[in-house]
DNA sequence: CACACTTACGATATTCGTAAGGATT
DNA sequence: AATCCTTACGAATATCGTAAGTGTG
C-alpha cells in the first residue's frame, strides 16, 4: 500500500479541517468524495486514521503520524513544482559560459549584472581557463555557450556576431606615433612588436595582420599575458597592439592608444552555441540578456562597439 | 500544471533507462502508457522533455531538471512511506511514560531493554518527576501510560495490575529485629521511623500501616528521598521500611533487610492508559513487552515479583 | 429535525492494453 | 526487416457528483 498525492491531500485537509464538510469545501468536491477517499486509506493501511466523532473528526495516533508525513511530503512537493515552474519561466537555473580572460573581465561582467537584476536566481558560472579552447569546452559539453573571437563558426555551432572591438595601436608614452590620429600595421612593424605568447586570438590576428602588411620578419617579443605587454610597452621596449576590450587588463602602464586602420583591424567576438543542443530556459533568457546588450549604450572600451 | 507521482515515476523511469521500451518492461505496462504519460507532461509543462533520437530517448534541459525533481520527490516518497509502515507495524514510533523515580529506576530499565531488542527504532521518553503525579500527566495526555501505584483507577482510565511490590523493614546493622525472619509494622513502632517527604505513594502507605496497627503517634523522621533515608538508619537514627522495587535506590548505606508481614505490607504497581484513547502502535507494543515480562524471571529486587 | 458522515449509483476522466502506423538503421 | 516510438480504439479503473441512508444531539 502506498499513498499518491491525492490521499494525502485529502486526509491533510480533512485533518486540519476537522471535518469532512469544511475539507470538501476548500477543496471544491463533494464531502462523498473525501469520505471514500479517506476510507480506502484506512483500509489499505488496515488502521483506522479519524476518530469519527459526531461532530467533528480527530486523528488517531496512526492518523497523526500519516498527517505528518502527508504535510511534509505535500510541502516538499509544493516547493518543487513551484521551482521546476521557476526554472521553466527561465527565473532559476545555471548558465555555464565558457570564454577567453579578455572577455570575461570586459564584456561579460556588465550581461551578468543586468542578468541578475531581471533573474537573481540564474547563476552564472564562468570557465576563462587558458588551458583549453573557451570551444572545445562548449563541444564537451562543459558549457552552454561560448564567447569568443571567431571568425568563422565550427561545424555543429552556431555563432552569432556581438561586438565589433577594434585593435588599437599600444605605444610608449614618447613614441612619434603618439601624435598620430590613426595608425597602420606596417607603421608599427618599425619599431620591436610585443605580443601575447601561445596561442591566443590575439595573437593570431597579429601575426596575420603584420604578414599580410608585407611584413616579413618582424621583431617579436614574447610576453605571457596582457598585463605584462603593458609593462613593456610602458618601459619603451616596443609597441603594440590590442583590441579594445582586452585594453582593461593591460594595468596602469604608462602608454598612448592609437585607432588602427586598415585591413584585418578588428575582431568580431560572437556568441557560439551548439546547433542542435537545445538551451535550457535559463541559457536562453542570458543568451536574450546578451543579445539586448547590442542596442545598448552600456559603456565599452574605447573603440568596441555593441553595434555592429 | 503539476505532475503527480505517476507522472514523475513514469518519467523517471524512461529517462533513466534511456528508453521507452526497457522502462514500460521495468513499470510492468505496455509502452503505449509511457509514451502517451510522458506527452502528456510535455504538453502540460509546454516544453519537450526528451530529445527522441531513433536509438534512444535523452533529457533536454528541461528534462534533465525534472528528472532532478522527480528523483528528489520519489525518494522522499519512498523513504516516507517506508517509515510510515514502520510506525504502522509498532517497529518505530515514540512511547511516554510516566511514573514515579523508584519505578523508573527498576521496574522501566528491563522493560526498555527488551523494547530495544525487539523495536529498536521505539524512542522510549521517560517522565519521572516529582511535581506532577504521572497520573495527572497521563491525564493531560503529556504520557501515554503511566506506571504507578494505585489501589483504585480513576474514572476515565484503565489500569491493569503488574507487580507485586512487597515492603522491607530496613533496620540498622545491629538492630535487634534484624534477627528475625520476618516483622511487623507495630514491631517498628517502637523505634523512630523514617519516611520519605511530601506525598509520595510509599509515604502514603508507610502512614495508613502504622496507623492501622494502633501506632497512635508515630515518632516520624522526614528525610528528603530514599537516599537519604539509606543514610539515616545506617547511621542508627532510625527504622524505615520500604518496598522491595525502591530499595535499589538507597544506595549503598549498611543495612539489614527483613520481610514485613500483615496487612498493607506491599503495594501493586499498575499500567494506566487512558480509557478512550486508542494506543499507538509503539505504545501497543511497549505494551505487550511490559505484560509479557510478568511471566518473566528477569530478576527484580528481593522481594518484588513480576507474578501476581 | 439538523447536522455530519456513509453508501449507492450513474457519469466522467484517466490510465491501460492491443494493434496498427511511421521513422530510422 | 528490425527496432523503437507514436497513434488509434476499446476496456478497465479511478474519481467525482447527486442523492438517499444512518446515527447522534
Amino acid at each position: 500500500m502506498d499513498l499518491n498525492l491525492r490521499q494525502l491531500e485529502v486526509f491533510a485537509t480533512v485533518a486540519r479541517c476537522g471535518s469532512f464538510t469544511d475539507a470538501a469545501e476548500r477543496l471544491h468536491v463533494a464531502q462523498s468524495s473525501l469520505s471514500r477517499t479517506v476510507m480506502a486509506m484506512e483500509r489499505g493501511l488496515g488502521v483506522p486514521l479519524l476518530e469519527r466523532t459526531t461532530r467533528k473528526v480527530r486523528c488517531t495516533p496512526e492518523g497523526a503520524e500519516v498527517l505528518a508525513v502527508a504535510e511534509r511530503l505535500l510541502s516538499r512537493h509544493r516547493a518543487e513544482m513551484n521551482g521546476l515552474e521557476r526554472y521553466l519561466r527561465g527565473d532559476r537555473g545555471t548558465v555555464t559560459v565558457s570564454t577567453l580572460p579578455s572577455l570575461a573581465a570586459t564584456l561579460l561582467p556588465p550581461a551578468i549584472v543586468r542578468l541578475r537584476e531581471e533573474a537573481p536566481e540564474i547563476d552564472v558560472h564562468v570557465l576563462d581557463g587558458m588551458a583549453e579552447s573557451a570551444l572545445d569546452r562548449l563541444e564537451a559539453g562543459e558549457s552552454d555557450l561560448a564567447l569568443v573571437a571567431v571568425g568563422r563558426p565550427r561545424p555543429g555551432t552556431r555563432a552569432r556576431a556581438l561586438v565589433r572591438d577594434r585593435f588599437l595601436a599600444v605605444l610608449p608614452p614618447d613614441h612619434p606615433l603618439g601624435e598620430r590620429e590613426e595608425t597602420t600595421w606596417s607603421d608599427l612593424a618599425e619599431a620591436p612588436f610585443v605580443v601575447t605568447g601561445g596561442d591566443s586570438s590575439v595573437r593570431r590576428v597579429v601575426e596575420d595582420a603584420l604578414d599580410e602588411a608585407g611584413v616579413l620578419e618582424p621583431r617579436l617579443i614574447q610576453a605571457g599575458n596582457i598585463s605584462t605587454v603593458g609593462g613593456l610597452v610602458g618601459a619603451g621596449i616596443g609597441v603594440s597592439a590590442l583590441p579594445a576590450l582586452a585594453l582593461p587588463l593591460m594595468g596602469f602602464a604608462d602608454h598612448v592608444r592609437v585607432p588602427l586602420r586598415g585591413p584585418a583591424t578588428e575582431r568580431l567576438i560572437s556568441v557560439v552555441v551548439p546547433e542542435h543542443r537545445t538551451p535550457g530556459p535559463a541559457v536562453e533568457r542570458f543568451l536574450r540578456v546578451l543579445w539586448g546588450m547590442r542596442a545598448t549604450d552600456h559603456p565599452l572600451p574605447d573603440g568596441a562597439a555593441w553595434q555592429l
